[in-house]
DNA sequence: TAATTATTTTAGATTCGCCTAAAATATTAT
DNA sequence: ATAATATTTTAGGCGAATCTAAAATAATTA
């Protein structure tokens, strides 16, 4: 029962799926704040895809994703994941140029071109910011990760996915030469301003910003 | 000045650049008839894209295609057929499998991605059809190319275009096994029906229709 | 609790691409 | 050359997605 659906459909549906991963009940004005456009447009499309059973709504109480509309946001993001994959691993790309590539390329249709990109990188299993990539029956891996600020002092750790793709975050990531599968270890915590002086393979120490301390998280590694 | 074009007016002027390939005068009817739409609706594109500048339009006297459009008309070709390339090569799709997936994938903007994936592919020179790839200039290779009703008998020829990209011909074609590359050589014509006999390497001679043998473009090789 | 403020929905317009039906123009045949 | 036919354009309308402004509802604060 997969409808034909356009691609602003799919954008909504991929915005409420992000939403809701962190909030459960979606509301209006985030999803218009999300998408750049106004809270009336939201209604509209909300109507239409509470019509095709995409959304449970009720008016003013916020919604949900249907099992259905769940459905279709975990095969978006697949493709959107692929393509950045296959762009960088393939097309080298920096990872931080791949986002918006990747939001054109996750709306082309064929089925049968989604899983012959699958092998053809022979089932990648995280994107190039770390986020884990579904899987033809919507399943990904969980990977337990933590926030840099909770990583404890002296323990070596590995950056495994970043906060946001945001083009300020990327470029100071690649300015301080942090990218996926980076070893970090934390040297001291300062309280006054909750900044962290951290340090990398082969590098001098330095510190970094708690908003950026942040925007990343790490997995502990078994010290070797 | 190439403008932010919308997918339709793209698809508008790809077909008025492919119908002026063979026509040079393009005509509203036959617009519409490649778009499977009406005349009334190529009129009214006819129109803004005559406002951009794209189209050189004179009200009942046909039109063309401008400098400018001719330009959009390669670069949209050029993707296409990148495009297919990297579906058959790379994906490991059949050569009659590409042509509605490449249609959705040549309207992707990104130029950085166009030519990261022509280096990908290492420049390929023609497309799995034996159409030739625009580069980035637009210049293609010309291909001396003959229809295979105008090849002499005993000729050895290769088989170097197909004259459509209808699913029927490329059904039939692989189902007779000719493919692009594919070693031809004329035994016999028939007048009664202008028929062709012919044979390919390692395998008996047959019989093919004279439609299908209009629909087959050749180059003449050296007899080794 | 009642009033104020914030959020969401409705109402009505706009743009894009498409349509049908009718009018305008061009082409072909007598 | 004129009549019949074919093609193209105009006129007017429709659905999708958007917007602004106003109304309805919910949440917050006094």
């Amino acid at each position: 029962m997969i409808a034909n659906l356009s691609i602003t459909e799919e954008n909504y549906i991929k915005a409420i799926y992000h939403l809701q991963q962190t909030d459960g009940n979606v509301t209006t004005n985030e999803v218009a704040e999300m998408l750049h456009t106004k809270a009336a447009s939201v209604t509209d499309m909300l109507k239409k895809l509470n019509a095709k059973n995409i959304v449970n709504y009720a008016k003013y109480q916020g919604f949900t994703l249907s099992d259905d509309g769940r459905k279709i946001a975990l095969s978006i993001v697949r493709k959107h994941r692929l393509w950045e994959y296959f762009l960088v691993e393939k097309l080298q790309f920096g990872w931080d140029e791949v986002h918006e590539v990747a939001e054109e390329l996750e709306h082309i249709s064929s089925l049968k071109l989604v899983e012959k990109l699958d092998a053809f990188l022979e089932y990648p299993k995280f994107d190039p910011h770390g986020d884990p990539i579904p899987d033809v029956n919507g399943k990904m891996v969980y990977q337990p990760q933590i926030n840099l600020t909770d990583l404890p002092p002296s323990e070596l750790a590995e950056v495994t996915a970043v906060g946001s793709q945001s083009t300020e975050l990327l470029e100071l990531l690649k300015h301080k030469k942090i990218a996926i599968g980076t070893k970090i270890i934390i040297k001291k915590k300062f309280l006054f301003d909750n900044s962290i002086e951290i340090k990398l393979q082969n590098q001098a120490a330095f510190t970094i910003s708690q908003q950026l301390a942040q925007a990343l998280f790490v997995k502990k590694t078994p010290n070797e």
